[in-house]
DNA sequence: GTTGCCATGTAAATGGTTACATGATTGG
DNA sequence: CCAATCATGTAACCATTTACATGGCAAC
């Protein structure tokens, strides 16, 4: 039974099918790009490996650098084929996201307007972080694959739209007046 | 104790700020508004307003609708003092995202380049559809709260960002074009 | 009289993070 | 020889979602 598949049991596929074959190696190969969509934890990754490997979707073999163990995973033909058709699959795709910033703008109303415009400011600069980092990597980092750079690019636009919203709502809060205080 | 005050206990209170007095009501206004950047489920609502008043965050009558008996909950003073302390918070919010269709695309090199394509339209799709209802809840819902309409705004404009980076996607996909494939 | 909404609640399962523990290898 | 990194794993905990269950009220 090819049964449930979690999603992080999907970036597990996508990854090994990429070439990282180690727990530890796709651990590193998602925190260089998928987390900013898509995060997986350690503690989960290696429990998960395994529930794939019993689900026969990848396979490993042993593989030892000196006396340390490792796995390498590879994909079996069915582990392809749950990858090609998860990538596939018409249904509406997950998309939620957690804004701490936007959560407290948006009950910002029972502060002063001057801590109003702080709230988007420091919502701003999250944004901006989040952006000059990305933004060094995106000039330090190589992108061998095109698709691995697009997505990245993805993250870089949508984190300076965001700022650049944050500039204009704090342009228009001000405009509003320090005197003119929401009831 | 204050002590530990959770994401989902925070957007109670601010609901709870508004005037939102029962459970099944800030259950509804979250449905109305936070829920494009913070959910919260019905089933962690009840529990988490008794902790809240455990904390002595919130504080409860009854209010009997015929023999429907229901908590109307308001703040106390600790819970007003809390949630102002949480909106002028300095740490940096949390900012996370999970966006399916993007980590598809991450992944979508193994398929064939029209194929590719494919996955991009099936997420601008997903951006399109919140977009339209976004701006048809925009036209016809009242918006009481200015930062109410400031947030849902962010919503609206970051969906046709999102769409709109979909397009020019689509369109370096296909510049790329159908014989060029990736390695 | 029945459908749909208001209203509250619990239990189980899910999915994930954090912390801890271990040990080998590599490079300075 | 020490620190950093590679490598795997487990246990505890956490928040949240889903499903189920109950019942009154209002409108048609």
């Amino acid at each position: 039974m090819s049964a449930t598949l979690t999603n992080t049991g999907r970036v597990l596929l996508g990854m090994i099918a990429e070439g990282h074959a180690t727990g530890y190696a796709i651990k590193a190969a998602i925190d260089r790009s998928t987390r900013l969509y898509w995060g997986a934890s350690i503690g989960g990754i290696y429990p998960e490996l395994r529930r794939l490997e019993q689900a026969e979707l990848v396979s490993s073999r042993d593989d030892f650098r000196g006396g340390t163990r490792r796995h390498a995973y590879s994909l079996t033909s069915a582990g392809r084929a749950a990858l090609h058709g998860w990538l596939a699959d018409p249904s509406e795709p997950v998309l939620e996201m957690r804004h701490e910033g936007l959560l407290r703008l948006r009950f910002a109303g029972v502060l002063p307007i001057e801590e109003q415009v702080e709230v988007v400011r420091r919502m701003r600069t999250v944004h901006e972080r989040r952006l000059s980092e990305l933004e060094s990597r995106l000039t330090t980092e190589e992108f061998d694959d095109p698709l691995h750079r697009l997505t990245f690019e993805f993250s870089v636009g949508w984190n300076a739209w965001a700022r650049d919203w944050c500039l204009s709502a704090e342009r228009s809060l001000t405009r509003r007046g320090p005197r003119a205080a929401k009831r």
